[in-house]
RNA sequence: UGGGGCGUCGUCAAGCGGUAAGACACAGGAUUUUGAUUCCUGCAUUCGGAGGUUCGAAUCCUCCCGCCCCAGCCA
């Protein structure tokens, strides 16, 4: 009896379990509400799905829980409304929906503005002017305390004059910054008086040219999250010394709400890189082609290549939550877009190198059909019609003119099922007389055997694809393999630069595929059987000119077998 | 050498004092008109190390070792 499986247990994290257990003493009133807060400056990246299932997968799980979707756009010379519309349309076609409106860190700059002027009135904060190179010397190191700033005590009034200074935009950028007044000896350096405004006469994305002073992420983010009604504020390992930091503002601000900061461990992929500035950089100097890049570990390149909602979802459920530090290997995601792909994709003939197949005893300048199923599993996907003629394409790699003897394919002598089609038998080769490459293969077919079986029950253990020369459409197709050959880039401060494979595309511009995929929709996804699964290229793939990208090979138990030798 | 974290199978990851889930990978085998899929089977006497507490420890205590993060007017 087999088991229905019910669907996969929710995470049992420990961001999970504190939520639950929040909700076991009625914490916030038994409330969740959690938020993404990306910052728009650059394209979502598959480490951001881990943080967008998280926050929206909790909204999803917990009854009347919600997830706000927040951009943190305090730093306007970073950022651009391009980076806006991609990370919505990331986080649209992931599948999750935000709650209410789209907030902006930037709508609550009048509100961070008077919370720092309270600030300021109770003495703790001040604005200081020195430049940035003091305050590093005077913030001292991580073995040393800090020393006060000459600044530290200056006056209510003069503070506040300043900071209504700064705001009128009196001063240039630099001249003076507000800072928390904490404490300089702190061992958690961020506590050491710092900056939550500075100057930056800089035009910003939403707000233009009103403000010359932005607030700082520390200022901003707990405000924010606090104003949100943010019970559980989620984020990354490296924001555990911040905080003290965090709960400080809330605290010495006295704010009615007082979210809780949980961190989690980022995520890292082997064989590529999962930081922004790393991601612009490949795009930048034109080691890919954009931010969409195939090859990219962007949401967006995750798309172009084939990859679906679905299987990001399952990878991001399956590698968990924690704190530990970890890298996980290309194959667990690879696995996942396989595990979604082979419920759901079509499947299809494509030929990547082609070999010409000569039907010595099938007649001349016949045709006919042969129907297949476009999912051998699922009858209720239909079936469709392929051609069939005296001329053929088969893939290179399944002929082999000395095979081994545990090679199933096609060699001299040798019988192959084409899949659908007829068995047929090689009798000869045909090479280049110079260069001793083979140029065509001619063979026989059985008559009996159409659609693969034969009357005598005879068996073959090898059936490849096929395609007929006649009716086949030339394609181009885009063979991706791993960005980098080292799998971690960034090792010992290395320059990931150095390690970019040279051969991560491979592009294959006479391969030979169905006639029916000339009418295949952009971005659909097929299997080409034996190879993998390819997507017709969303934005190059015309019907007269057809691209492929090839978004995830097939596993291939010979390729390890023969390679083991 | 200051502070904050983290160490459970090759890789992730449950476990929260009662005698090591699961996933991926890997190795066998079955079925197969995709060497795919599916299906069985196997895979940590042991939880970074050493002590201690306890009838009993991955779980509690002590010490040690290793790794990660922090000195942006970035987030």
């Amino acid at each position: 009896m087999k088991q229905t499986d019910a669907e996969p247990v929710q995470g049992s994290d420990f961001i999970r379990n504190t939520i639950k257990d929040d909700l076991a003493v009625n914490k916030n009133q038994g409330r969740v509400a959690t938020r993404f807060p990306p910052e728009p400056n650059g394209y979502l990246h598959i480490g951001h799905a881990k943080s967008i299932c998280l926050n929206f997968g909790i909204s999803e799980e917990f009854e009347g829980a919600t997830c706000n979707l927040r951009f943190d756009d305090t730093n306007p010379v970073k950022e651009d409304v391009e980076y806006i519309d991609s990370i919505v349309e990331d986080v649209t076609w992931l599948g999750f929906s935000w709650n209410g409106e789209i907030r902006y860190a930037s709508d609550y700059f009048e509100t961070l503005y008077d919370f720092a002027v309270q600030l300021i009135k109770d003495g703790k904060a001040y604005v200081c002017s020195l430049s940035a190179d003091e305050i590093r010397e005077y913030r001292g190191t991580l073995t040393e305390p800090g020393k006060d700033s000459p600044y530290r005590n200056r006056s209510v009034e003069e503070n506040l004059d300043l900071f209504k200074r700064m705001r009128n935009g009196d001063f240039s950028d630099g001249a003076h910054i507000l800072r928390a007044k904490i404490d300089m000896a702190s061992p958690n350096i961020n506590l050491r008086d710092p900056a939550i405004y500075r100057i930056k006469k800089a035009e910003h994305h939403r707000t233009g040219d009103a403000w010359c002073i932005y607030p700082m992420y520390d200022y901003t983010h707990c405000i924010s999250d606090a104003l949100e009604g943010i019970t559980h504020s989620l984020c990354t390992l490296e924001f555990e010394d911040h905080r003290p930091l965090y709960d400080w503002v809330l605290d010495t601000l006295k704010t009615p709400c007082h979210p809780q900061q949980i961190e989690f461990s980022r995520l890292n992929l082997s064989y590529t890189v999962m930081s922004k500035r790393k991601l612009l950089q490949l795009v930048e100097e034109g080691h890919v082609n954009g931010w969409d890049d195939p090859r990219m570990p962007t949401i967006s390149g995750l798309r172009r290549r084939g990859y679906t909602p679905t299987a990001i979802r399952n990878f991001c459920r399956r590698i968990g939550i924690s704190k530990k530090d970890s890298r996980i290997d290309m194959g667990v995601l690879e696995e996942c877009l396989r595990d979604d792909l082979n419920d759901t994709a079509l499947r299809v003939m494509g030929v990547l190198e082609p070999l010409k197949v000569v039907i010595r005893n099938y007649p001349e300048g016949q045709t006919e059909t042969v129907e297949l199923m476009n999912h051998p599993l699922k009858p209720e996907l239909g079936t469709r019609n392929v051609p069939f003629s005296k001329v053929i394409y088969i893939e290179r790699s399944d002929f082999m003119e000395d095979p081994p003897k545990k090679f199933f394919r096609l060699g001299p002598g040798k019988e192959v099922r084409l899949r659908g089609a007829y068995y047929i038998t090689c009798t000869d080769v045909v090479k280049d007389e110079a260069t001793g490459e083979i140029k065509e293969l001619v063979c026989t077919h059985d008559p009996e055997s159409r659609g693969g079986g034969t009357p005598d029950g005879r068996k073959v253990k090898g059936t490849i694809h096929w395609v007929s020369a006649e009716h086949a459409c030339s394609a181009e197709i885009r063979l991706y393999d791993r960005l980098f050959l080292s799998e971690n880039p960034e090792k010992g401060g290395a320059d990931f630069r150095e390690s970019l494979n040279p051969d991560s595309l491979t592009i294959i511009r006479d391969a030979r595929v169905e006639p029916a995929l000339a009418n295949a929709k952009p971005g659909t996804v097929f299997q080409f059987e034996r190879q993998g699964y390819f997507c017709v290229e969303p934005r190059d793939s015309r019907a007269e000119a057809l691209v492929f990208n090839r978004t995830v090979t097939l596993k291939d138990t010979w390729a390890k077998l023969s390679q083991e030798g």
